[in-house]
RNA sequence: GCGGGCGUGGUGGAAUGGUAGACACACAGGACUUAAAAUCCUGAGGACGCAAGUCCGUGCGAGUUCGACUCUCGCCGCCCGCACCA
């Protein structure tokens, strides 16, 4: 060990400077970002002989400032990354801005100024926060969605789908966004409202842009199953949006219907076929085709349709909307008995863009069919009886049944359970025919529905079509992308300035020549964050994407953002992808191998006298537990403390991460946003917590500073140490080593965190123990001990450690070290302690060597003093013996 | 309504079925200081006890086990997702 003491080392110590300086974050942090940058300490290649990782942030939305959540993002990222390029790969650790969307159109409105120059000048001041945090980000990847360099790929690629078959145009009612002027996705209406201005939205027909999101259900849904290092909340949750269901499709005949209509059948779905025989009514959605042609002469029907409209213009009074319908007259034939006619209702709660918008009624274990049948007295048969019922008394009263039991009263399904109900019921559908056709087929079904990604705005990426009259609509040649924005907009009218510009539109036909228009709507924003990480591979290629590029880098190894994504962007991507492989772009399927949803920050609320939301920086807090306080400064006035929720604007409890970097440094923010909550669950800020953080920061330079002040008063010659206290140092050392890796590797970063500082007190406690003056020896396993320490802090608290690591004598650069390598044979230890139970509680300790036998460890047991007392004597049963846990007596 | 998750000190939390409360925050007492800050030391789940120690204790109630915070079942509470998807 002694000669791991380098020369080097003393030289350091007895030159540099020996003191209680406060370390200086503010100076060191800056200086150090400087080295990194200057010496492109981050910058990576795509050709290299070491094995590739890539850690990916999701990235941000150029708001103008970062937020606390981005803190957290981040900062665990850059511990994975960090940790990574020092474990000797390759890694891919990049950053872009999405920057695209309708905030800046807003500003744009608000302050009279351009988008993008608002959008530039966001990027810039956040970038340069980005970089004070210490990220060991390779900026030279850097890419902006909104830079035509970046969309004018995103358009070639969707000329490619649009080729291939995985865009098309329809007519189709979209959800309308009344405030943002614009369409939203059904994944971006949350409770019938916008997700982003909250307005209620309303139902409009448009001619749109879709992505064939839904061909690739099934495949979207069973590769679930493979990603594996993905939390099962979001797998379950994609599986429950994509909802997958089994059933059967099938014709009723229609009788008594009126002249005017042509058809003899209707189509309908159903995963119930076992309960044909308890149907007593079919129903049609009112936006159903034969609802429209029966309406063309019925003013009544006419009249019931256009109250469902009015009703369903918000998707939430729709939900709560009383479940009504109309009978059209017209009488369905059971396929099973053609003499039982049912009537056909058009009824308000039959979706018309799900199966084929038209179901039969089950009341008895259908809970919205019970309650459409008791509101018109149509019949309740029962046809599925519970195990412990009788099949003659059974009967229903408000509830729907629908567990598990026997068919009855269902003919030749009669005894059968459910499952076997449901496959004999279709099986004989398929085998009679109406009108020369099957009568039914087994067909599955999905809720995902094809993604509508035009929106009628101007930032956003220009969809590259031209209407021609004459030629009809044509994707722009490659040649002539990008189709860039203009600059120039004028916002006298609302809505898109970009179909109101005097010139931008109007276009000559590539193909005849002629006058054509171009399509003024723009993407999706969400496209652009579809691919964004596949650009960041070959960030500057001519191409889209290069594969070799591609095909090294991806997939992302560990992604990292917030579980808000995960069915929205984290689908997207999923089919994003695979429709790239298909055109070529990928070669692969799945982007993302690992993902990692961390939570939110948030921070306790505050409210004035008045009800006013105070911030955090308003009030002074005083007391303790139930003594708790909160005082608005400015009034002196008692302010009541609210929940503890997450940060946001509108409550005012926000903490800037500006004002804290410039505070306490990058590091301490970082380490306290890693300590103590586990990064999937909520973490608290607290002024408290980030002062702890700081102190630690703080007490670690000051370990690293005793040291060499260690160094300089250690005893060549002094009395004899007990080896074992060394030893004892250097498991501590090597174990925590072991531990705080394997805690990185699983994202467990508080619990990385409380193993540095169990190393920590270790350390302290042992120099401590030698008042100062140390033996050479002691010395050794000490600066080991330190130097571990330094490199296990490496990625939490990046600044810091590199000038400790200078502190500590070393002239290379942390950021360029690689992992310390654990002893092995300081991690097995010799003798351990194990816990001696009497009857499951426990009553003593026991220390031995690890090889006692069983045997052995049951005698010594059974000898200890206070397990004599708790057997009092009683006869010992039996005594189990868990080789290096415990010692459990039982009496 | 359906699906999922969570419930551990004053607080955040730790614990492959094997010593519950590691680590941190807050708190209290002490040392240093003219004083404060900073720092260091000590204490602490609850009850009883001078102490050794004993009993109780991981939302509640059962069960499996030599042994349950952990597994099973039933409740209660909170959080999240979906929601007329036939």
């Amino acid at each position: 060990m002694n000669t791991k003491f380098g020369r080097k080392f003393l030289e350091y110590c007895t030159t540099s400077m020996i003191n209680n300086e406060r370390y200086n974050a503010r100076e060191c942090e800056a200086k150090w970002q400087k080295t990194w940058q200057d010496a492109n300490t981050f910058r990576v290649e795509n050709d290299s002989d070491k094995e590739k990782y890539y850690v990916l942030e999701m990235f941000p939305y150029p708001s103008g400032r970062i937020h606390m959540g981005h803190v957290r993002n981040y900062a665990m990222g850059d511990v994975v990354a960090r940790y990574k390029r020092a474990k000797g790969f390759n890694v891919l650790h990049p950053m872009g801005w999405d920057a695209f969307g309708m905030p800046a159109e807003n500003a744009a409105i608000e302050n009279d100024v351009h988008p993008a120059e608002w959008t530039y000048a966001n990027i810039d001041a956040m970038r340069g926060q980005l970089k004070s945090m210490g990220l060991s980000i390779d900026w030279s990847r850097e890419v902006a969605t909104c830079h035509p360099e970046y969309y004018r790929h995103q358009q070639a690629m969707f000329i490619d789908f649009l080729d291939a078959g995985l865009a098309y145009r329809k007519e189709s009612k979209v959800n309308w966004d009344p405030v943002d002027h614009t369409v939203l996705a059904n994944e971006q209406v949350i409770d019938g409202k916008g997700w982003r201005s909250g307005a209620l939205v309303e139902q409009r027909e448009l001619v749109q842009w879709f992505f064939k999101i839904s061909d690739f259900s099934e495949d979207l849904l069973e590769t679930l199953e493979t990603l594996e290092r993905w939390p099962d909340k979001v797998r379950l949750m994609q599986r429950n949006w994509i909802g997958r269901s089994q059933g059967v499709q099938m014709s009723f005949a229609l009788r008594n219907l009126p002249d005017t209509i042509d058809e003899t059948s209707i189509e309908l779905y159903t995963t119930r076929a076992d309960t044909l025989f308890g149907a007593s009514f079919c129903a049609i959605s009112p936006d159903h085709p034969l609802s429209s042609k029966l309406a063309e002469h019925n003013a009544e029907i006419q009249q019931f349709i256009a109250d469902c409209h009015r009703l369903g213009t918000s998707q939430e009074a729709l939900e709560k909307a009383e479940k009504r319908g109309l009978d059209t007259g017209i009488k369905a034939l059971h396929p099973f008995d053609d003499s039982v006619e049912l009537p056909l209702y058009i009824a308000n709660f039959v979706l018309m863009d799900y199966g084929t918008g038209a179901i039969f009624g089950c009341p008895a274990h259908d809970q919205r069919d019970l309650d459409f049948a008791r509101k018109y007295k149509l019949n309740v048969t029962p046809v599925v009886i519970p195990a412990e019922e009788d099949p003659d008394t059974f009967t229903i009263g408000t509830q729907a049944y629908i567990g598990e039991g026997r068919l009855a009263n269902s003919r030749f399904l009669n005894g059968l359970t459910i499952e076997d109900g449901k496959l004999k019921a279709a099986e004989k559908l398929e085998s009679q025919t109406l009108d020369g056709k099957p009568q039914g087929a087994r067909k599955t079904n999905y809720r995902l529905r094809d993604w509508g990604v035009s929106r009628q705005r101007y930032w956003g990426c220009p969809i590259p079509v031209i209407h021609c009259k004459t030629c009809g609509t044509l994707p722009v040649p490659k040649s002539d992308l990008p189709v860039k924005l203009p600059d120039e907009i004028t916002r006298d009218k609302p809505g898109n300035p970009l179909a109101h510009h005097p010139t931008w539109k109007f276009v000559t036909c590539h193909k005849c020549n002629g006058p054509a228009e171009r399509e003024t709507d723009t993407f999706d924003t969400f496209i652009d964050s579809s691919w964004y990480f596949a650009r960041f591979c070959s960030p500057r290629a001519d191409t889209p994407t290069e594969l070799d590029a591609v095909n090294y880098w991806l997939p992302v190894d560990q992604y990292i953002g917030g579980i808000e994504h995960a069915i929205l962007h984290l689908l997207y991507s999923r089919f994003f992808t695979r429709a790239m492989k298909i055109t070529g772009h990928v070669g692969l399927e799945e982007p993302f191998e690992g993902l990692f949803t961390q939570g939110m920050v948030t921070h306790e609320t505050y409210r004035s006298n008045g009800g006013n939301w105070l911030s955090p920086s308003e009030v002074q807090i005083s007391g303790d537990g139930d003594n708790r306080r909160a005082v608005e400064i400015a009034s002196g006035d008692v302010a009541a403390i609210g929940n503890t929720e997450k940060m946001s604007k509108s409550k005012r409890n926000t903490i800037d991460p500006s004002d804290i970097l410039e505070d306490y440094g990058a590091d301490t923010a970082r380490w306290f946003m890693l300590s103590d909550s586990p990064p999937e669950r909520d973490v608290i800020w607290t002024e408290a917590g980030v002062e702890g953080a700081h102190r630690f920061v703080q007490r670690l330079w000051r370990l690293i500073t005793d040291l060499a002040a260690s160094q300089q008063t250690f005893v060549s010659t002094a009395e004899k140490i007990d080896p074992e206290k060394i030893l004892a140092l250097r498991t501590s050392t090597h174990k925590t080593l072991a531990a705080v890796g394997n805690d990185i590797e699983g994202l467990r970063f508080n619990r990385a965190v409380a193993h540095i500082y169990e190393l920590t007190n270790t350390i302290s406690a042992f120099a401590a123990s030698f008042g100062g003056k140390m033996e050479v020896s002691a010395l050794g396993a000490y600066k080991e001990a330190c130097e571990v320490l330094i490199q296990l802090i490496g990625p939490m608290m990046p600044h810091l450690s590199e000038e400790c690591w200078r502190a500590l004598g070393k002239s290379t650069m942390l950021a360029d070290q690689p992992w310390p390598q654990a002893e092995e044979e300081l991690l097995v230890e010799d003798s351990i302690v194990m816990a001696v139970q009497v009857n499951g509680k426990r009553r003593d300790e026991l220390s031995v060597k690890k090889s006692t036998a069983k045997e052995e460890v049951e005698s010594l047991a059974l000898k200890l003093d206070n397990v004599i007392r708790a057997i009092d004597g009683k006869p010992v049963r039996r005594v189990i013996v868990v080789p290096q846990r415990i010692v459990n007596i039982v009496v």
